[in-house]
DNA sequence: GGCGTTCCTGTAAAGGTTTACAGCCGCTGG
DNA sequence: CCAGCGGCTGTAAACCTTTACAGGAACGCC
């Protein structure tokens, strides 16, 4: 009796005369008499056998599956993670479940509770913002769990922290050194960690290089192109004679640099425009963009393998919570300099399109 | 004796002194004595009961999973791709498979064959080129597929389409309108079904607009901003009267932009610069690019359906392989219109970053 | 009072795989 | 010649859930 449904272990054990046990051995390359082996393979190949993966992982416990959950799909940054990630997880021998969770810290506790449903065997999560729900959800997960973020210490969970304040930082004294002392910050939403961070990281730089700090050089904003632009443009009405504008994204930094160009500024001449992220937009923008690269990939990459050994052999209950930092880079390019990075020579090549 | 893992419906039958398949039809909502059902419902929660997905896939027979697979993950029209088809399954109830191909033939091909798993209840493929492997591999494909891509006639799986012929003719038609006669193309590989079909449409709009068709202002390259600006560089030296570019491609537009303002060129009014997929590179240049959307939002939205709808109740095999095609969509800014788009004025907002 | 309904519940099978255990065969060594 | 052992193989249980089926109790009706 076979034709059912798509063939499985009996209909081969059927057709090759031997017992499902036999069929499992052979398929997983236990040890058989050659005759035995002979059979198996062929019957198997002979009805087109695939092996049903939810049956595997009801027995076996695990799904080669990780979750990875971000805020936006559509984000530059989110993006970088998600190429990473995915790279690791496949060389490993895991898919990718990607879950947007649109910003929504309730989906986001979702996502970590239903670990629980075994639907994969680990999760990397890109929060929001940190809430003491976090923090509780968390340290019940019922699974293993990387945080791409910023995580009180006590927290049980693995994490991967970009270093914005640094990266602010890095930013601010390049400008400084290249002569500019009025610099203006356009930061995104203050409510988030990095948000805090990079303030912290702009006005401690200011404070280092023995540059006052002007509040009315300061605003925030939302991310995007067309709020960045406008942003700067109440800014340039209310304080003229700034000579640098730093913004917390290389969307902010987009609108920054189109503010100035319909106002006639030349940039770098008259001023100066930095951004964070280091994205593609950097270099699509014209001067292209200085960026303080936030190292993206690298978290995400650094993530994934993290995961990956909570999960090996190992890695389990043992040992402790880890927190590791990504270190930033600043790259230079014309909108701070006027020489730097000429057309053709820059490395984002190599993307293909439908 | 309940302890081992994490609780099963047997831990809550144990509990509740019922019987497992009482737990199961209280736990989904099938009739049950008002006193059992109570009983049953505190037991989940006191002991924190969640479904196991892999034992409800495995009696099921379904995922409730769907497979995207692109050829790199990191291309913003891939991106655009995948948000929607995201937000369109999580919308049904399904999750999100991601996998990257990195425009790998025999990967594509394997992802089809590995319908047979079972993991995933259905595909969305976007295949690098169609080659009659591909029309194998598809015709006998275990499970339901979508392509997005130019499929041929007699293949049994759904298909939508972007419409790149009409949508190179678009923009061509514009820049002729706007006074262009000396258009250049640069095109990115021309040996796949896309580069084919722009090729064809730039050719045919010049046609049709009475313009000669001079094979010096064409030229083909990799994707890239860094090829794009090289490849400009060539075709300004080669035809230094061209009074506009149109690319295949936002990241190629990006480059020309970035040579012929290397070279004191200015945009619009010296050259008009077109691109295509309307990304959102397109509003970080500057001047902010007039671009041809190919709808890749709206392919991914419309495939994600078509796939819901062969796994819904009807859907099954019933209905024939369905074509459907994409309208193309010209975005007009400064780059090729002196007065359009003001800045801050454009639609990609909202994005979050981290 | 008995019979038929209706409602609820429990037992058991099914879904496809892996694997512990036991059985069988044949061989070797004493 | 028999004990013992090693190599293969088959049976059956387990993973966790849903669901067909049958049994049982309560109730109404004749």
């Amino acid at each position: 009796m076979s034709s059912g449904g798509p063939p499985t272990i009996v209909s081969i054990a059927e057709r090759a005369g031997v017992s499902i046990a036999s069929v499992s051995r052979v398929l997983n390359g236990l040890g058989a008499r050659p005759e035995t082996e002979d059979r198996v393979r062929r019957a198997a190949t002979e009805l087109g056998y695939v092996p049903n993966a939810v049956a595997r992982s009801l027995k076996g416990g695990h799904t080669r599956q990780l979750t990875f959950a971000v805020p936006d799909i559509g984000n530059p940054v989110y993006v970088a993670m998600v190429r990473e990630i995915q790279a690791v997880a496949k060389a490993a021998g895991y898919r990718l479940l990607l879950h947007s969770t649109d910003a929504d810290v309730a989906e986001e506790l979702g996502v970590v509770r239903s670990l629980a449903d075994r639907t994969s065997d680990g999760l990397v999560l890109v929060p929001i913002r940190i809430t003491p729900e976090h923090v509780e959800a968390l340290t019940a997960a019922p699974g293993p769990v990387v945080v791409i973020g910023s995580l009180p210490d006590g927290v049980p969970v693995d994490a991967v922290q970009a270093d914005s304040v640094t990266g602010a930082a890095l930013a601010v004294h390049h400008l400084v050194q290249a002569g500019r002392r009025r610099i203006a910050f356009v930061n995104g939403p203050v409510d988030t960690v990095p948000g805090g961070n990079r303030a912290r990281g702009y006005r401690g730089a200011l404070a280092a290089c023995g540059l006052p700090y002007d509040p009315g050089l300061v605003t925030a904003t939302d991310f995007g192109v067309g709020a960045g632009a406008r942003a700067v443009a109440r800014l340039l009405d209310a304080r003229p004679g700034l000579d640098a504008v730093f913004c917390a994204n290389d969307q902010l930094a987009i609108g920054a640099v189109q503010a100035l160009h319909a106002r006639g500024w030349r940039i770098p001449e008259d001023a100066a425009v930095a951004g964070m992220d280091d994205s593609d937009l950097a270099v699509a923008a014209w001067p292209p963009l200085t960026s303080v690269d936030l190292g993206a990939g690298e978290r995400g990459r650094r993530a994934a393998r993290m995961l990956l050994e909570r999960l090996g052999p190992g890695g389990g209950e043992r040992v402790p919570a880890r927190r590791t930092t990504a270190a930033p880079r600043l790259v230079v390019r014309g909108s701070t300099s006027p020489g730097a990075a000429p057309a053709g020579s820059d490395e984002q090549e190599g993307a293909r399109s439908a």
